[in-house]
DNA sequence: ATGTCGCTCAAAGAGCGA
């Protein structure tokens, strides 16, 4: 089974390309984050014509998570308990559902935007609430893979050059244990790390992509069992190419089920 | 040159977020 993740920056303006992504890769669940939508404006009939069932999150423009399967999707779940607010709402940013006996998590994990900035605080708190819950799944003997864009650069050599995130968000040391805490207390693996090089983002802005000056925060974590069947992970660094690509790119993983 | 993109409001381009 091959289970994939993708900030896509808009699925209603990257449509094309993520129909034309799950055909070219045969994915058989994809993770998408950043659909910018509400849950209803969610291009659901688009996917159902391709064979994908969907569950979508969505308020408004901002945010927004979504899970597309062909191998089911069952108990479509919005948020977790005692998931933090920002300016007192309850932003879209993770979406749960079974399938294929996997609990799928699919994760916006909010940006920070500065040491100093309350949006901060907000990313520190909410990463430990979803820490929480994902410790209950596993402790419920759950098979669980818990993936999107966690907007956290764990290792020094996930971004091009540490000098240019000094005092910045991403690599901080709260950051990175928050990130360590889902290996840790949450007895998750991360599934990529060891198994592939390269980078998941690179920004619009001053030529990022030709000059490979990117980051790599897109992750998926699993339960250790699921861990033992991977056989296979790429990052699909090529569809960031082109006129109309997502400033991510895909995190594919096989499960050899 | 913050070398861009996508969204909204209210109907062109400013403002926001990343």
């Amino acid at each position: 089974m091959r289970i994939a993740t993708w900030n896509v920056n808009s699925i209603r303006a990257r449509l094309e390309r993520v129909l034309a992504f799950l055909e070219r890769s045969s994915t058989d669940v994809l993770a998408i984050q950043e659909t910018k939508c509400k849950a209803e404006q969610f291009p659901a009939e688009a996917f159902a014509e391709a064979g994908y069932k969907a569950c979508a999150s969505g308020l408004n423009q901002w945010n927004g998570v979504a899970i597309v399967s062909r191998v089911g999707l069952e108990k479509p779940a919005e948020s977790f308990p005692n998931c933090p607010t920002f300016k007192d709402q309850l932003e879209p940013r993770a979406l749960f559902a079974t399938c294929n006996g996997i609990r799928v998590g699919s994760l916006y994990v909010p940006h920070g935007r500065a040491l100093d900035d309350p949006h901060y605080t907000y990313k520190l708190a909410w990463l430990r609430a979803l820490k929480e819950y994902a410790s209950t799944l596993t402790a419920a003997g759950e098979q669980v893979a818990l993936m999107g864009d966690w907007n956290v650069a764990p290792r020094d050599s996930d971004v091009w050059d540490m000098a240019v995130f000094e005092n910045s968000t991403h690599v901080s040391a709260p950051e990175r244990e928050a990130f360590a805490a889902f290996e840790g207390e949450a007895h998750l693996v991360e599934v990529s790390r060891e198994r592939v090089e390269g980078y998941t983002y690179w920004d619009y802005r001053r030529l990022r992509f030709p000059k490979n000056e990117g980051m790599r925060i897109d992750w998926m974590f699993a339960t250790p069992a699921l861990d033992k069947t991977v056989s296979h992970v790429e990052i699909d660094r090529d569809e960031r190419k082109g006129k109309g690509a997502s400033d991510h790119v895909p995190l594919i993983v096989d499960f050899d089920l």
